[in-house]
DNA sequence: CAATCAATTCGCTGGATGACGAAATGATAT
DNA sequence: ATATCATTTCGTCATCCAGCGAATTGATTG
């Protein structure tokens, strides 16, 4: 039990990993999606994912050449859920989250093939969230 | 935000932290008592002690010559008390906590200068715990 | 004031871990 | 089947951290 514990706590204990979870608190995400998001190579992510769907926290489905992964909703460890619960009421407010969430709505704005291909490149020029940038009047 | 997070995260994410709050949660302890309970050098005590005050976790209290813990009652970090109360509805099944209950016990037996001075030497010969040793009627 | 004692801090070591690039895997598409 | 592509695994490196003994701090007691 106590080893149990420790592992979603230790899963927990880690920026990105937390960043991860809170990403999938809207809906599944694909492993392309959540590196672009994080800024982080892929390898890296893959293995914060295998460690948080070891600990219990996420579930994965694979879809074609896509694996999405989503937070568990079975429960497959006792303390998985009690700490979703806990992280659900919590950073709401951080910038980081803020920021990463932005970040999002502009990969969900890109088609899968896409993104997964150029990652970050996919939405530089002309995703400024909401500013108006070349498109219509700028200064000559 | 995030960052506060983490560290009241990374400290319980620790099987030794966790069980120091575990065995707070009866009372308020002696740092020799808690060494004591766990098995560990003072050393390594004192700077898990000094890791869950930093995370606001605990808080410290000066009688005389002995320093005495407690879970923090002052919401020194917004995510201490959520943490705390998660742990205090967690592992109270787990043998590794049972066991130190059992030896909290004989070690609340024992005067704090006594056992300051002797550690667990202080409670080894006669301190089994329910069963009858050498004191009435062992064997010949 | 000197001695003593509990607790903390310092310095060190072995082991764990986050990050990455490169290579392997598993699935789709040509 | 071959090529391509997303993801995972492997190998490596730098960093962090739990644990301990030794030295230091802060307080009591002689």
């Amino acid at each position: 039990m106590l080893e149990t514990f420790e592992t979603v706590a230790r899963a927990v204990a880690d920026p990105s990993r937390v960043r991860i979870l809170k990403l999938l608190e809207g809906s599944e995400l694909c492993v392309c999606q959540i590196t672009t998001v994080l800024g982080l190579a892929p390898a890296t992510v893959s293995k914060h994912l295998a460690a948080l769907k070891a600990a219990g926290l996420l579930q994965q489905r694979r879809d074609g050449k896509w694996v999405y992964y989503r937070l568990a909703e079975r429960e497959l460890n006792a303390y998985a859920p009690r700490f979703l619960a806990l992280l659900a009421t919590s950073l709401d407010g951080d910038p980081t989250m803020a920021e990463d969430r932005r970040m999002l709505a502009k990969v969900n704005a890109v088609p899968l093939s896409i993104l997964c291909d150029q990652g970050r490149a996919a939405l530089s020029p002309d995703a400024q969230a909401g500013e108006t940038t070349t498109c219509c009047g700028g200064a000559p």
